[in-house]
DNA sequence: GTAATTTACGAAAACGTTTGCGTGTTGAAA
DNA sequence: TTTCAACACGCAAACGTTTTCGTAAATTAC
């Protein structure tokens, strides 16, 4: 097993000291070119590379981002690694995910570690736990300690720092306008509770194009599906409410679901029940995902732009880390949404 | 903005040496209890916590995990990442993850990066580039300087290290015997090029199947999908060889896909043809992932356990970084699969 | 009252770097 | 020959820890 070489072993070898290594290897020339050459000559031949956790210490940076996510298996926040991921490689530093699943004290622990001088940065989408808690300690504690932080898509007004944020209200909007501009006349929704705050904008959005229009607000026309820490169990129960909502109002034209997996659930329901989609009703969902693509028919969907809000909050943070004035006021980044229409629509 | 407290700032508030705070707060008795109480009543107002950084320098090891993968957009990868998060998130370590885009240079560069001090150990799953070059390089690098690699997936022979697996040629044959159980004839098998581990495996388990049955292999069968690294152009073409093999051998009463978009692409085709799935042709497919749950109809998959291959590989990484012995010699873990049944079958 | 032991702490090295400054040697200018 | 730069290199501090060893002072034993 070849151990790793260092800057003493290289002196020792070659008689010189510490620091005659340390700078002949950055091309110095208070170093001879005799020596210089020969050092670098030997470094190369042992395949010298620095230690980076002694040059974090040394420079009280990690060049790596702390990344907290409810969960990856979520095509959204991978994608949004994703592109957190190619900014951050562009600019030399490195990624550390961590995962709260949801829970506040997952994501506390997780930041008290990370923060503990394993990264320079945070980017951030709030766990579900602390969107009920209204918890944000951990939050204000690393920020206090000159710590930036980036908020994504869950977010909370309280918390003064960067943020990129999904005009959700907006995509809804535009998404409903979208069906309404094809005729529909009574819309179905099928959002979450109201602590989930996308959830809560994405309503507001498909209220906003109802009354912006000549179509009248129905709140019986709105199913609130209860939030279950397992979606699995939630999808039987939420199935056999659409179906009694279609059944009950055949008027019905049409559906607009916060998320695909709604979407997808109404879909089954809708293929059971023989009716056609989109010729007599038709669906459109939140999130352009793997299910939206796959499934038939595809489905008609408001991109979020995942990657894009991934390489915003990347340069965001980078930006900041790089800049030497570090009171620039924090900034919120607004990503509009855009409707992919596709055959269920 | 409150800096961070080290030893040495408590010590010179303390009026003590940085020695003795580092004991107090250990509780050493070689400290006097009035000191000892001292000073981690003054730590604890301070919410002292140890530098990771200077600690990593100091033992020698970071108590995080690498982890490279071709890509995090990708559910098998997701979950696999979601349970190596799990297993290490309970042992103590971190996980830094960094993707290689299917690139061999990338893969190359992300592993020297990480291995320059940043982490104890890698999991990882091979790059297409890398599978492609057969240049492996850069893991015997790492791996001469003592650090540990598991991999996972997609693997190579030629490489001696722990390994999980899934067993591709058993969870295929399952997967086609499946279908042969129920009474199918002439099934199609929708894979990949030779040269991608998984799908050479599948493809195999596939023939297995069939030569163990009754039935005859007939090549003409066999669809092979070019690979272009943009999966979405090579969909169109890939479709347009479903159709016209399906139209050719009107006696096809069964699909099998070694993935689930090869699986999406076919019931496309099917829907589009007017062929029911599945009382005139079955599909199944493996992978047991979000499109195979949500599509209509629902598809019968072969699930890898890929949350179980996460936590695998992680144990086994970090049962290795905490013997002594490091010598022990590399074992292979096979996980096998099993066949999830839904509508499709 | 002296010697041995314990108690309670500090000094310093080590982990692997970077960097400002000090210094001995050389060659050239005066 | 003396004086001074320029050159080429080494010393040491610093980043924040842990840990071994040394040592005063206090306590105990005889």
């Amino acid at each position: 097993m070849k151990q790793k070489i260092t800057l003493k072993k290289i002196a020792q070898e070659l008689n010189v000291s510490i620091s005659t290594v340390s700078k002949a290897l950055k091309n110095s020339n208070e170093i001879g070119v005799e020596t210089r050459e020969r050092i670098q000559a030997f470094a190369k031949f042992y395949n010298y590379r620095p230690n980076n956790i002694a040059l974090s210490l040394k420079h009280r940076k990690t060049k790596t981002i702390g990344v907290i996510i409810p969960e990856v298996v979520h095509y959204f926040f991978a994608q949004v690694i994703d592109g957190i991921e190619k900014v951050a490689s562009e600019n030399g530093y490195n990624v550390i995910v961590a995962l709260s699943n949801e829970s506040h004290e997952k994501e506390v622990i997780n930041m008290e570690t990370l923060a503990d001088s394993l990264i320079d940065g945070f980017i951030l989408s709030l766990s579900k736990g602390t969107m009920q808690s209204q918890d944000f300690h951990h939050i204000d504690e690393v920020m206090s300690q000159g710590m930036p932080v980036v908020l994504f898509d869950r977010i909370a007004d309280q918390i003064e720092c960067d943020k990129v944020v999904v005009d959700d209200t907006q995509g809804a909007y535009q998404a409903v306008n979208h069906l309404i501009g094809k005729g529909r006349k009574n819309i179905l929704l099928l959002t979450t509770q109201e602590y989930i705050t996308v959830g809560r904008l994405r309503t507001q959005g498909y209220i906003k194009a109802i009354q912006d229009s000549a179509l009248v607000l129905d709140n019986e026309l709105i199913i609130k599906v209860v939030d279950t820490h397992n979606s699995n169990a939630a999808l039987p129960s939420l199935e056999a409410q659409i179906e009694k909502t279609i059944s009950k109002y055949p008027q019905i034209d049409a559906i607009f679901a916060v998320n695909e997996i709604y979407a997808a659930a109404a879909l089954r329901v809708l293929r059971q029940a023989r009716r056609q989609v989109p010729d007599e009703i038709a669906v459109v969902c939140f999130t352009d995902g793997l299910i939206s693509k796959f499934s038939s028919p595809t489905l008609t969907t408001v991109s979020q732009h995942s990657e894009e809000i991934g390489k915003k909050a990347a340069k965001i943070l980078i930006d900041r880390l790089s800049s030497d004035d570090n009171e620039a006021p924090p900034k919120t980044e607004v990503i509009k949404c855009t409707v992919v229409e596709r055959e269920s629509s």
